[in-house]
DNA sequence: TATGAATGAGTGTTCATTCAT
DNA sequence: AATGAATGAACACTCATTCAT
């Protein structure tokens, strides 16, 4: 009686369901703040359940930044080609990764919120898992840098240390601009034009560091 | 005996130093995690006495937002020349503002982490405090494009959301570098080789830009 | 070991026995000095479960306030005869309610300590509660002393607000009744005495004002 | 400079002005409720003066029921003529000591709750401290009553308990009739409108009884 | 006479987590 | 597979009270 109760689900499946619903809580009142009741609530199970399936909130949590990491390094990954081994210049390159990274934030802003606000901010040991898929990021960021200077036949112009730089800036302005354009409720820029804008402002620069020009203050 | 017991001290003193012991913890523990029995102790007083002087764990984290949110801005507006109303290149006020905030980041690691980390995470009120700041630095980069759109002899090159945009990706690629180089422990890049860096990525970009070059994907 | 540990209980019957732990309290110590602690050690539980179930100390100490009048006022309409809608002389109906009255309050003393001495003295919203029960009270022996001037044929003979004052001056006699004779630890007078004394003590006075009859100063 | 800082203001003085900050907050907000704090703010001193004067709270509350008893005891006595051994028939001695009670009460309504309200209600050592103003005003009532039988030339009509009871009911009935009068913001009674309606409803009945003539329910 | 500075002890409330079914 | 019943540990916050001046 009642369409109340779910019917009795596979394991797989009610694991999705939790993470969405944590997902979500987590994104919505920050990872403290949410509480596993309300997770449980959310996902339409007792909390019981949730901790035989997911055993603590830590793991939890943990759980939901894996997947969302999973997926959004995926779609980067598949982007440039480097799944796949296809050669590609290395702007294009770079532009198919922006590309599908806003795509990819901007259809999954839960999932993004917990992995770029929370998950970075929470302390260990949650940091480090983030700081891995940010390490993917860069990586993929430095590798293109890397053949790109290949490409312009004058490797080694720039220390490691200053493609770790140049990485890390990369990165922060697409997080950056990810966010703004999230937060955008009304005339909310499309992916391209967002990846657009941010190519025009950095590969410019990018060009002239690999060529060993760069700017200094005038005198 | 032992240096357990400490004088008595005037009020402004005494809350200057809860805050110095609040940024700390708020920057360690995040805001949820921090507590007021620790807050109290790290800065040497009864917790009693916190609240007699900041009422309460919001009102407190909120003191923390403003000081710190004041402290780094009057560094860039004073660096950029904004205050005084002197009359500098746009690529040179740009130069000053990055050196400035970086130097200020690297000398206060805990405020900049409360004010990046912590505060934009912690939903409202804090979100809109930082949000704030975060308007008054997006505002200077916004009046130094212009600036230099006017310097190019090109005004009206940029829609206004394209504007926004880059602002929004230069405060973010900053604010990343900003993280980086306080995270490597060993080897830190100094303010000034951070802001080369950023300023080589970014000003041959701006500059095209203001010209109306923009990057386009080949083919 | 020991007989400390309660087995599981339906959630009906443990906040039953959280009502009764928390009257006894609150009647001992009032509203302010009964804390939850000593509710849930008395109800022999832990103090989340009390929260799980009441709420708040507000909701709870509501809880009581409501369980205890809504049992007096039964026991009350019950004895006069109004639920059932039956005919009785007024001064019968007045014995009758009296009769339930106080062997109601001397059988259950704590509750009666939260609603005359609690809940009354505690300001909103709970002073409101109470007042409805007082006006319930009140409403009975308003009632009466309608249906007691209609039997003497003189409706009419005296004004709202007189009437008004008449019965909280009856229901105040035997609210301080019920305290003298449940303070009186030996010899304790019998509800029905109680209620003959009070009888003797207002019911020709009564009488006599129906029939325009009032005490005036002498000269 | 300023008139802030009040002058120095001999002791006595002050205590009265604490005193009457005292009782306007412990019958406002009640004993516990009541903030040495706030208690300190009103009277325009400090905490710690205060405590130099009073001690601790439960002093204070206690010389605030002190005070108030005996005021309103002793308006009680010289109406009634005890204190000057006057001799009077004794439904003018009740009559006049009602009188003296409806327009203390009504004249100093904060004093009257702290008695009737809150010190009944919080327990030792301060319901032991009413106890014995109720004592008083009962022994009042009992004296009357006794004389009252004298003048009826019918001694013993009455047993001890009886008599007690009947005290009780009159005190108690005075004491809810002094509580409706005051909470009637619009169109309140006089002091002696009250005491004749309350002389009209009790003195037939104790008439009657101090002539054997008693109440029985009917069959 | 009078006070700003400071605290120990306690309160109501919440939450992640487990047990028995 | 799934849950109602139950708790230990912690946290934000308050208050009566004292000390140093």
């Amino acid at each position: 009686m009642g369409a109340k109760e779910r019917k009795r689900v596979p394991r797989a499946v009610r694991e999705q369901e939790m993470l969405d619903a944590a997902v979500e809580s987590f994104a919505r009142h920050g990872y403290r703040a949410a509480s596993m009741d309300d997770i449980a609530e959310a996902a339409g199970v007792s909390k019981p359940l949730v901790y035989q399936y997911l055993h603590s909130k830590e793991e939890l949590f943990t759980a939901c930044v894996r997947r969302e990491s999973a997926t959004l390094i995926s779609a980067i990954r598949e982007a440039t080609g480097l799944e796949a081994g296809q050669v590609m210049p290395a702007d294009r390159q770079l532009w198919n990764g922006l590309c599908a990274f806003f795509a990819h934030t901007a259809a999954h802003p839960h999932g993004w919120a917990v992995l770029h606000q929370q998950a970075r901010t929470q302390g260990e040991p949650f940091a480090t898992q983030v700081a891995v898929l940010r390490a993917e990021m860069v990586e993929v960021v430095t590798r293109l840098i890397g053949s790109a200077a290949q490409d312009a036949g004058c490797d080694g112009a720039l220390a490691a240390r200053e493609v770790s730089g140049l990485a890390h800036a990369l990165v922060g302005s697409a997080e950056s601009m990810a966010e703004w354009a999230n937060s955008r409720q009304s005339d909310p820029p499309s992916p391209k034009e967002t990846a657009a804008t941010l190519m025009s402002l950095c590969w410019p620069g990018l060009e002239n560091l690999l060529n060993g020009v760069r700017w200094k203050p005038t005198r």
